[in-house]
DNA sequence: CCAAAAGTGTTATTAATACACCCATGC
DNA sequence: GCATGGGTGTATTAATAACACTTTTGG
């Protein structure tokens, strides 16, 4: 039963925008292609929908398939769909966004991809839209840092108070206060702090801390909403 | 030159949330469909994407033939691509939501399509995926307006403090107290005031306002953001 | 004259911002 | 012993929230 045989069919693409974060900063990870179309330019990493498989599936797929990570924190961030967009075909793009722990991605597959992580202010010009989706893609990393817990996935599970700071600052491009960023983030009662410290970063080292999601969950049902 | 003649290809639909306001609340546009597939069964207004239309045009059109709108308020929601999303075929489906003024809606359009504008709390139980296209446009709608100044899509051009605070009530299912509101609202420096008055909703009369869009994005350059 | 909705200011509370010094440690 | 980054508290300011009465006018 097809109830729409007389429509219109599309290929329909994955791009997938992946970000990382280590002491550098803010990074996108991007392909200098080695393949055609746009062969030498730098893009997203992307792929095609295939039938059996849901969007969200294809977009896990594609960003698996380049770090080797198989669980990460993704996002869609919508359709891309002029007619003109890739001059390939018609391909109407549908655009994720992954921020995944920069410790974890398999180098293996990363150098396979010719894929390089690239400082966001840094970031060269890209093929077709996709440097539309990657500014579209910041701003939504931005507003949803802002108020929801997402950052910490940019992050090893145990993490330092100073590298979350840089993280948010990072983010935002903009310096904080050491003492207000700390007091509100402690405020919230959602980071646990460790025995552990870090003593790679500093002399004197820096304790551990690590996002407590059942407890984030606890005071989300009581109204409660992530905010920096 | 086609690269990706091997790839699958798939319909491509287009499924539009009408939001709009009245003295009754914040309404909803919904089909009830007297056509194949689901018939008899409540819906969003739907079409397929064309080959030579862009997504966002596609949504235009949709969206023109059931208000009889050309230029509206419309913004992306997102891709909806589950394998099993239409039991009549494998469509993924690109949802739009708009903000409408009611009193600009072609009624015999409306009346055409068997459309009915139905309170934002009395959705009934609609089919496919839409449900859940309706409830991430509630809560798109809502951290929208409480950031941008989109509201006044849904008002006409002239409209008075009183209504406007209605709209916000009704958007955030709220009440805001009016003292507070106006001096908000007011202090943002975006509504211009206007001579006449509204005698409909009360002896008194309530004085016109309208949102003053040059000034808003003036205020916008210089960094200003709007907060209700 | 009265019902019904419009309009108006002040105070209290809370959240955001600004700011400077001591601490621990590896070298 | 000193350079480096980690850690801590208070005072000011701005934003938000709470709250009650007067005004206008059609019927």
């Amino acid at each position: 039963m097809n109830f729409y045989s007389n429509e219109d069919k599309f290929n329909i693409g994955v791009d997938c925008i992946v970000f990382g974060f280590d002491e550098d900063g803010l990074k996108l990870l991007l392909l200098k292609r080695n393949f055609e179309p746009a062969k030498g330019k730098w893009s997203l990493m992307g792929g095609f929908l295939n039938k059996q498989e849901s969007v969200d599936d294809a977009a896990s797929r594609v960003l698996s398939k380049l770090t080797g990570i198989d669980e990460l924190y993704m996002e869609q961030l919508g359709a891309f769909g002029d007619v003109e967009r890739d001059p390939g075909s018609r391909v109407v793009s549908i655009c994720y966004y992954a921020l995944i722990n920069i410790d974890e991605q398999d180098k293996e597959l990363v150098r396979k991809y010719n894929a390089f992580w690239i400082s966001i202010d840094q970031v060269p010009e890209l093929i077709f839209d996709h440097s539309l989706m990657v500014k579209k893609a910041l701003q939504r990393l931005r507003r949803k840092a802002s108020t929801q817990p997402v950052g910490f996935n940019l992050l090893p599970e145990k993490f330092t108070l100073p590298q979350l700071q840089r993280l948010y600052e990072a983010i935002y491009q903009v310096e904080l206060d050491k003492r207000n960023f700390r007091k509100k983030m402690l405020s919230m009662k959602v980071l646990e702090k460790l025995e552990e410290k870090d003593k790679e970063t500093s002399k004197r080292g820096a304790f551990y801390y690590k996002f407590n999601e059942d407890q984030y969950n606890k005071l989300v049902e009581n109204g409660f909403s992530f905010g920096v």
